[in-house]
Parts: structure tokens; sequence; C-alpha cells
DNA sequence: TCTGGGGTCCTAGGACCC
DNA sequence: TCTGGGGTCCTAGGACCC
């Protein structure tokens, strides 16, 4: 069996842990740049406020409606995850963390087992341990497990075992909700006649060829019947494929200058990732976005989204070095930038990573390699035990006018000394 | 004026090899 | 006038997830 542990409204129900006075407030927490909304509480979704909402659309209502606006803190939210992921191992030790908020966790339980006890003890034990409420779904499949967690969140026990015949439910559940059917394969599936889940489930192999659908469709068709056919991990976090960072600018950018200093910057910090994943890049993709051309009126849903524009670096050879990374990227802003232009984002994606010490090895006795080595290993530990940002390179800039807003933000009670409440008795 | 960020997988098509 | 067959690898683009 597989059980699926989600956290309700995850990063507003990390900001009241530490601030109890959000307790039944309407609180939404803010994306990157204080741009829209990304995470909203039980009375915030009350009030009709949707996902995405750009924050200067709510502004001047919160006040008469009491709403509570957070930028989002990624550091208390990782940790809490953590802590999350660490009380659920002691469930079982197969514990499958698939993104800040969810996992599945597998276990060997004999069939007769008393699936709503146990979902009910794994929500009292996380709340108590961790102040996170969460949702708990059983099934065979973890397709199967998103749904059945789906709709515990809708019951007051907030647990809920999908039966051995799951017809009656998917019969009612559109196909769109299904978890690996998007918008665009929601669309095709229904000129194609499939509108709930459980015509997707009972339709034959030949149906999927005939109507060009990829193999994962297949694998989802198979899950929805309880024959599992997901990968045993499906995002290995130890060692990622690719690293990217990359953000809006706080203003848009107009010098070069700007563009070169932002994407040291988001270099530095992919570095630092690798770094830590034990793992170095053969290249890098460089890119970035444009404003909106003039005239069009500011932006709307229609124009709001402009094409990338991107550089693709390869590397002397394969490295997690700052400088080494930081001085193969840097022709790159050059070439992309336009002198009268004006830029809204700016990113570094690695690639081609592979675990340090293997192939690329065989250049490790170049005496510069080995010297930035150590200077990047130097800078993390500096930045490990003073903080983040105490030394970077000057090429990340030090005036950073294209730094992003975070305005509401939360402190970090979790992961910083200075940050740690304090209890007057 | 102001709309986030970070991932994965699959497929088709081109380049290249023998 | 007439020129095979079977592979692999890489990349871009499209889809999905949170």
């Amino acid at each position: 069996m597989i059980a699926l542990v989600d956290a309700n409204s995850f990063y507003v129900s990390c900001e009241r842990v530490f601030d109890p006075r959000l307790e039944g407030r309407p609180v939404a927490v803010l994306s990157n740049n204080d741009g829209c909304v990304i995470s909203r509480s039980a009375e915030c979704k009350a009030l009709g406020v949707e996902m995405g909402t750009p924050y200067f659309k709510l502004r001047d209502r919160a006040k008469a409606l009491g709403l509570v606006f957070r930028s989002s803190n990624y550091e208390l939210y990782g940790d809490l995850s953590a802590r999350i992921v660490q009380t659920l191992g002691t469930f079982t030790p197969d514990v499958e963390q698939y993104s800040i908020d969810e996992a599945f966790l597998h276990l060997s339980l004999p069939a007769d087992t008393d699936w709503d006890a146990l979902g009910a003890e794994i929500r009292a034990r996380v709340l108590r341990w961790t102040g996170i409420p969460c949702g708990v779904g059983f099934a065979p499949t973890r397709t199967l497990a998103k749904i059945a967690n789906h709709i515990g969140k809708r019951r007051p026990g907030g647990v809920f075992a999908m039966p051995a015949d799951p017809e009656p439910l998917l019969t009612k559940l559109p196909v769109e909700e299904v978890w690996g059917v998007g918008r665009r394969l929601a669309e095709r599936m229904r000129r194609a006649g499939v509108r709930d889940a459980w015509t997707l489930a009972t339709r034959p192999p030949e149906f999927f060829r005939r109507h060009r659908f990829a193999v994962t469709v297949e694998r989802t068709a198979l899950e929805l019947r309880g024959v599992p056919a997901t990968d045993a991990d499906p995002i290995d976090r130890e060692n990622p494929q690719s690293i990217n960072v990359s953000r809006m600018f706080g203003r848009p950018a107009t010098e070069l200058a700007d563009l070169e200093e932002a994407l040291a910057a988001h270099a530095s910090a992919a570095a630092e990732k690798l770094r830590k994943a034990g793992s170095v890049a053969a290249g890098a993709n460089v890119y970035v976005q444009e404003c909106a051309p003039p005239g069009t009126g500011g932006w709307t849903d229609a124009n709001w989204w402009t094409p990338f524009l991107s550089a693709t670096v390869a590397f002397p050879a394969p490295t997690a070095a700052t400088p080494a990374i930081l001085a193969a990227i840097r022709p790159a802003a050059a070439r992309l930038f336009v002198a009268g232009r004006r830029y809204r984002r700016s990113g570094v994606l690695l690639c081609g990573i592979e675990p340090a010490g293997g192939a690329a090895d065989l250049f490790a006795g170049d005496p510069a390699e080995t010297k930035e080595a150590k200077l990047s290993a130097a800078l993390d530990a500096v930045n490990a035990k003073f903080g983040r940002g105490t030394v970077f390179l000057a090429a990340s800039g030090t005036k950073r006018p294209w730094r992003m807003k975070r305005d509401l933000l939360s402190p970090c009670p979790t992961t910083r000394w200075s940050d740690v409440l304090v209890a007057k008795c």
C-alpha cells in the first residue's frame, strides 16, 4: 500500500507555526518578488482569492477583507519540510519525498489494516511534532493515492483509503483532475471521448496509440486500474540532472552591467547547489526574458509572457568551481544584451551534470582547477558558518539594484540563531 | 507601475556512424 | 537510369508536476 501525505496550504501553515495570530485569519503567501499568490489559507480561499492572483490587484482590498500577506520564506519551509519527512520516517523506512509538501510512504502491512486509524495517527504525529496539518490518502498506486488524498482533504478526518473497486469514484472524477493529465491532454482526451477517470482507466492500449498519446498516458491508465507503473523514485534529489536558478528583476534591467551581475549571482547560486550535490556540470544555458514591447499597454493576460532568449556555453572541462563557471558564462551576457531593451528576468541552467570524481577527474590535475575548487569549498564553508551571501565574487555586484522585493518576510526561527523565538516567563 | 521558480519525461528530427 | 539498412546520440519543443 502507498500513502500520500500532503500538507494543507503548506507555506501558510509554516507561517502560522511561528505566528499563531495568523490562525483563523485569511492568509496568503506571495511568490518571489512579492509577485503573486502561491499559497492560501482556507479562509483566504473562501474569500475567492485565486491561486496566482497578482499582489497588486489585492493590496488595496486587503484591509477591508482582513487579508494578511507574507513574502515566501523558503529557508523556513525547507526546514519544516525536512522535519515532516523525518517524522514520516518513524512509520516506514521507505519515504519518498515528492515535493516540498508531499511524500509517498511505501507500507508493507496486512490488507486488513485499519487505514483510517493509521492515517489519523500519521496526521496527529506530524501535527504534534511539526505543527503542520496534513491529509493522508491510501491506495495501491501513486496515481490512486493522489486521488484518495484529495478526497481525504474534503473529509473531516482528512484521511481516505481507496476502496478495492474504485469504479464508482473514478466515474465521477473529471479526467483533468487525474495526476499527469494537464490542460492540454485533458482537451485532447475530451475530443477523443474520454471525460472521466474511469473511462481513461479502461481504454485498451490500441486506443492510446491510435490517438497518438505518449506512453506516459498509458502508464497513468494502468495506475488508475491499480497496476503500479510509475518509477520507484520519480525525482532523485541527491542527483539532479539540471540545476536552474532564475529570478525576475526587482525593476526592469536596462544596462549590460545589471544583466552581467544578475547572471553572475544566479550562476554562483547554481554552482553552490552543484557542489552540495557533489557533482560537476559540463555547460550552462544562460537566458534572459524581455519585458513586453512598449505601447502594448503593460501586461495583459495575452502579452505578459514573452519568449526566452538563450545562449549555450560549454565549459572547457566539467566543473563545479564558481570562478570557472563565471568566466565561461560572462561572454554570454554580452551576446544576449541589446542596448535600449528592457529585461524582466534572467537565469542560468547548469546541464550535463555528473558526479564529481568520474570522468571529469581526468582534468583534476590542472592546478588552476584545483585552486578554484579549493576556493569554492572555502566560500561554501564561510557562508555555511556566517550565513548565505557573507562572501561572494565581486562579479555578482555589491549594490544589486536588480534584487528582488521581499517586503513582508517572516523570520527564520528554525535556521538562524538570531531569529529563535524568545519566551519570557 | 506592479503577474514565481524549479524540476522531470517523452518525442521527433537531424547529424552521424558503420 | 540506377544508390541500403540499421543503429546511436543530441537537441528543441512540448507536455506535465509542485
